[in-house]
RNA sequence: GGAGAGGUGUCCGAGUGGUUGAAGGAGCCGGUCUCGAAAACCGGUAGGCCUUUACGGGUCUCGUGGGUUCGAAUCCCACCCUCUCCGCCA
């Protein structure tokens, strides 16, 4: 939620920062100022009259009590409150403009960032070899098709293209890298492993982002409830409107759930094999901290995501978002790219972000400094700690044998019971 | 799905039309007492918004939203949630 009193004092700067988006909001952000600006004024004048009321309302319990007469005060009263009843009804139809104008207004990039939009994206840094082959390697469509772990034409017959079935050894690798990732947060990162809803209420999703502005990527059900795009949502407001305490901070959440994203709008792009699906699974990591603390906890946040892919020695590198390609809460955004070798190229698996306290601000999530202070918003940040499909998209591709078979790397084995997958194994 | 009960401050809990933003208790903070602690006693202890350089002032909030009234935590309506019982079901 935009700070409409820092686009009071500031619209320049709000301006210049919403400017580097390359959204056009100009309209929107003066009318706000407009809408802002008649509230105050409005408000003044009813709240006058109101403690008018109230000064007489009182004078006539006194009246009553006392047996004298009231009912001058009372025919003045009648007025009064006619006059108060006007106020407040446009008080009411301007406030909800507000409102509603308010929640289209993404997050404030911050000053760091690359500007631009996709071509300003910065390569921070790449971890890793990529793989070499004595022979042509093969996409993970092929590979996990051969292998019998991957059954994607049964997918689309049960439900349709995008919803992919992992079979035998695939189920168990995705039930190996669940243990594995969840195990790695929740031991050695500290993180509080939480299970939450799959479908959330309309203002779970307002409050992070998601709506309105992503609308028509969630799945609807007919109870006005939506699935879960991803596990930000429900965790992130688990602390919604709640005072915190101050050393209760940063808080660290790590869930486990799948993912529903209708990708309206990404027909035709990455239709083959399990790139980008309807349906998958996500670790997800979410941190709620103090403001002065968040920059820190977003580099913290990234090496836990980050250890994941070490850990399971898949190449990676690290980019930083230009302003105009970060997500609509967002004010700094790395993502996670793993390299895939059979389709080549660079696979987005996680999307670290501090949010600083637009969701906060939303979610009315705040803690108290110090005891008797006032309490002032948090700072919220979450990364995938990772996102399943590419991941197994690398691992396939880049770990493949000449014979077919697929090398499990060694953290993996413990989970998965294996150091290798092969044809015909189950 | 049916029947009933209920949602009040950090917590428990009183309050059925007029200084009740809210009794009382607990907790917490500060103080007195004490070598120190406990006990006892005294004081303090919600949030939002508007306004003010500041001190302060104003207003709203007793699940949410409407309504009645000069005035509502208190009356009326709708919705949400919780609990109990019955039914149904994994």
């Amino acid at each position: 939620m935009i700070d409409i009193k820092l686009l009071r004092e500031s619209p320049k700067t709000v301006k210049e920062a919403l400017g580097r988006r390359l959204t056009d909001l100009g309209g929107v952000l003066d009318r706000l100022s407009e809408l802002d600006t008649r509230r105050r004024t409005v408000l003044k004048s009813v709240e006058a009259l109101k403690a008018e009321r109230n000064r007489a309302s009182n004078d006539v319990a006194e009246c009553k009590r006392t047996g004298s007469d009231a009912s001058g005060l009372l025919e003045t009263l009648k007025n009064t409150s006619a006059e108060i009843r006007q106020y407040d009804s446009e008080l009411s139809v301007v406030e909800k403009e507000l409102k509603e104008l308010s929640l289209r207004i993404p997050n404030l990039p911050l000053p760091g960032i690359p500007d631009g939009d996709e071509g300003g994206n910065e390569i921070i840094r790449t971890w890793g070899e990529q793989p070499s082959f004595d022979f042509e390697p093969h996409t993970h469509w092929d590979v996990g098709a051969d292998l019998g772990i991957l059954d994607l034409p049964r997918g689309a017959k049960i439900t349709g293209s995008g919803f992919p079935v992992f079979i035998g050894l695939g189920a168990r690798l995705v039930r190996a890298l669940q243990n594995f990732m969840m195990d790695l947060h929740t031991d050695e990162h500290g993180y509080t492993e939480v299970v939450p809803p799959h479908l959330v209420s309309a203002e779970t999703a307002t409050c992070t982002g998601q709506l309105p502005d992503l609308e028509r990527d969630m799945y609807l059900t007919e109870d006005g409830l939506y699935l879960i795009p991803t596990a930000e949502i429900p965790v992130t407001n688990l602390h919604r409107d709640e005072i915190l305490d101050a050393n209760e901070l940063p808080k660290a959440y790590v869930a486990f759930t799948p993912c529903y994203r209708r990708e309206a709008g990404a027909h035709g792009r990455d239709t083959r094999g399990i790139i980008r699906v309807h349906q998958f699974d996500k670790v997800e990591l979410v941190r709620i901290c103090t403001p002065e603390t968040s920059n820190d906890e977003l580099e913290l946040l990234l090496g836990h995501a980050e250890t994941v892919l070490q850990r399971l020695e898949l190449p990676y590198r690290v980019v930083a978002l230009a302003a105009g390609e970060i997500g609509f809460a967002s004010a700094k955004t790395y993502d996670l790219e793993v390299w895939a070798a059979g389709v080549g190229k660079w696979l987005e698996v996680s999307s670290a972000s501090t949010f600083t306290d637009f969701q906060a601000r939303r979610a009315k999530i705040r803690y108290r400094p110090r005891k008797g202070d006032k309490p002032e918003f948090t700072h919220t940040l979450n990364a995938s700690g990772v996102a399943f499909p590419r991941t197994i998209i690398a691992l396939l591709e880049n770990n493949q044998q000449a014979d077919g078979s697929v090398v499990v790397p060694d953290a993996l084995v413990p989970y998965f019971g294996s150091n290798c997958i092969a044809a015909g194994a189950t």
